[in-house]
DNA sequence: CCCTGCTTGTGAACGCGCTCACGAGCGGCG
DNA sequence: CGCCGCTCGTGAGCGCGTTCACAAGCAGGG
């Protein structure tokens, strides 16, 4: 057998892994059952190599001479992913973020229902936004644990960010996705992804700028590296 | 002296030099005039010899036996990321998450600006959105022009994404921060980040299931990562 | 039943980024 | 003016992730 299952799997492979399940799902849609390795790198604009080394990890899955079955690799993405029930969010801020992300529909579907929505601001609570009411942000607690939600969402501005933070952990949230733009601190244990918006932005500007420099010293500009994607 | 300018920046470095930029203005605003690496790396959650290896890249501005002059550290990381001048967005799509965007001053207060956003839905044209009126999907082309738009952020549904990109790209657009999600496919020399709000949240299962998994087995939970930040 | 063609799974090599450790050099004190 | 302490800048070593290349092995046809 390969690599057993049970084994830690590289980060970057987990960071992967969601993106093959999306391609995988609309493979199924389309009425392929079979995947090879390079059909799926194509779609996923890396190296096959690179996709068949981050399935392996999962277990030996795939059939040499054909390829992947689609159907049953999405069953054991889903399952090492823990996407075989639903991970209910809370999320904490009801701004423009906040209402966005709980008005999305894209986290329902995708396993991630929004189990409530939390703001310290009175004149927001009991509006509703995407079909959940906004709460109080004391009803925390008693969100996080009817529901069992392990999961918190951090959408306040930064200097509620780390107050909500704690609150999301003293509430019993162990993983935390921070949209603020702030380092949280938090016990050891808890799991924390930030996502900085404006952070995008300046890495793209780093090379737009860079890409002008380089036309102005009468250099060919670098070619920057671009996904070679699925057409279709 | 040291790494001379204009040297290529690893990726890693460049996605770090904003998180070090927000962090240095915060104290520039808290009247310190200078940090040490050491300082600087627990403020950001990282090790203290990263930091100088990043700021290295830059070139030389640190003093010996003193550490950083904030104010002076500033300028060039700003001017490193192209931050020296605005540099003006447009969003396509004005649906929940492009509204989000619109209405969230914060890219305006970091030098991303929203030239305009526009809409594939006649219906949505001419609201107003954090005081940007949203315009018809053919006007991109010459908001484009008329503001010397080089960055497009697209905020579509997953379906008219890649429409999306064609018509940036094909308005003179070179950057592209995509919300959507799917693979975009691009000329060579655009360059296209992508952010999948949906991912982050399977990164986050992922890492939860094992935990589950673990405490199951018997098992000591294994400590995740987590960042050692700031207490303020 | 054997042979051919195709694709997987994986050891090996490579390259990048992170960490360590220390020499270089500045500022301040006596 | 010389010494001391502190912090930067960076070469060296290390570990992880990516890529390459190929043996293993399945399916299908003759």
């Amino acid at each position: 057998m390969g690599a057993a299952n049970g084994r830690r799997i590289p980060e970057a492979t987990v960071a992967r892994l969601p993106e093959y399940l999306r391609l995988l799902t609309e493979s199924l849609d389309a009425g392929i059952a079979n995947v090879s390795s390079e059909e799926l790198a194509d779609l996923a604009g890396v190296n096959a190599a690179k996709v068949r080394k981050d399935l392996s990890y999962l277990g030996t899955y795939g059939t040499r001479g054909v390829g992947y079955e689609v159907e049953y690799l999405i069953y054991q993405v889903r399952r090492e992913l823990g996407l075989t029930h639903d991970w209910p969010v809370v999320i904490v801020g009801a701004g423009n973020l906040g209402q966005a992300l709980a008005g999305y529909g894209g986290f329902g579907q995708r396993g991630f229902p929004v189990a409530g929505i939390v703001d310290i601001d009175d004149a927001k609570v009991d509006s509703v936004i995407g079909g959940v009411r906004v709460r109080r942000l004391d009803d925390l607690a008693a969100i996080v644990r009817s529901q069992q939600v392990s999961i918190g969402v951090v959408a306040t501005p930064a200097g509620a960010a780390q107050e909500a933070a704690d609150r999301l952990v003293a509430a019993g949230v162990t993983s935390i996705l921070n949209f603020a733009p702030v380092v949280l601190t938090v016990p050891l244990g808890i799991n924390v992804r930030k996502v900085d918006l404006a952070v995008e932005l300046q890495i793209l500007s780093y090379y737009e700028q860079r890409r002008a420099a380089a036309a102005g010293a009468g250099l060919a500009a670098v070619p920057t590296s671009s996904h070679r994607g699925a057409s279709a």
